[in-house]
DNA sequence: TTCTAATTATGGAGTAACTCAAAAGATCGT
DNA sequence: ACGATCTTTTGAGTTACTCCATAATTAGAA
């Protein structure tokens, strides 16, 4: 499941579109990296950088991290970086969901917004801030790793994300 | 101010007596850390070593990363990890209170939690997830961030929070 | 009070996840 | 096809940690 994915080539055509309808080039890196985000929701870097070579051959890091800056300031990607876990990207953007992490694994999920728009929640006391944004963040334990519990064997298999 | 404070001493008992209770012992850095902590709500590790050191003198960076961690673990202090900071600790545990934070400065806010106990939100689907605890970080402009808008002179002055 | 066992601090090395900058290369409007 | 502009590459540098072995300190027992 490595080259050629019919996937890819199916949304390819949208993501040409998505691109130049943000203002951005259309390059090898940057259709790969949606590709992957397509496929591996809540993907790390590292994972996109990996994914992306084995569709690509040759691509710098740097590359990618460009890439990803790019997208996300063009909204076409969503940043999320829960604590502990380096940055995570996403493809669904403007629906102001939410997500859900595993403590021992790290696997994330996401979870619909009632409200759905930005900020979904309103704090009594805002101490003079002007708020935009209400990011929640539950934690707790997936499915897979409440099997394994006490024995913490984390790490070894993911869950809904694709690290 | 950076000898001998007189809110340090009156706080130091208590201090004492938090340790203990958590069954650690009284060392040095942990009760600097501690009035560090009391001192500056949501201060990172290099405030934390910068402070303590304005005190004791010459102490490991390391000494107070173990410091903070076991404090953390203790349940004396609560860490927090909003995006694109390093981490940031708090005296303030146990009662699920929330944060707000600068997108410009990076300072912080306490908010209270209308429910005060974990999890205070729960979301009507979890993916099989067991949760125990809701996360809210509010994003937005600090007072001092909204007078200098425009011209996003950030990094000079903090409000809240005391990096 | 002194000793001992366990915990804690030091110093130095090492790592992950980025960021910055200059030069080479690709893209796209014309 | 051309050239201005934007991307990618290459390579160095940074931040915020973590790991380890050794030395120092602490709490509680004798």
């Amino acid at each position: 499941m490595i080259a050629t994915e019919p996937l890819q080539d199916a949304s390819r055509e949208s993501f040409v579109e998505m691109l130049r309808a943000a203002g951005l080039r259309t390059t090898g890196p940057r259709l790969a990296t949606l590709g992957v985000l397509i496929q591996r929701p809540h993907a790390d870097t590292e994972t996109v950088i990996r994914q992306v070579r084995s569709e690509l051959g040759t691509v710098s890091a740097q590359a990618i991290y460009n890439v990803l800056a790019t997208l996300v300031q063009g909204e076409l990607v969503r940043r999320i970086e829960p604590a502990g876990s380096p940055a995570l990207y996403e493809l669904r953007v403007g629906d102001n969901h939410h997500h859900i992490v595993c403590r021992l694994c790290g696997a994330v999920a996401d979870v619909d917004c009632a409200v759905g728009h930005r900020p979904c929640l309103t704090p009594s006391e805002t101490h003079g801030y002007v708020l935009d944004e209400a990011e929640v963040t539950y934690w707790g334990y997936c499915p897979k790793c409440q099997a394994s519990r006490g024995s913490h064997s984390a790490s070894t298999t993911e869950e809904t994300t694709g690290n």
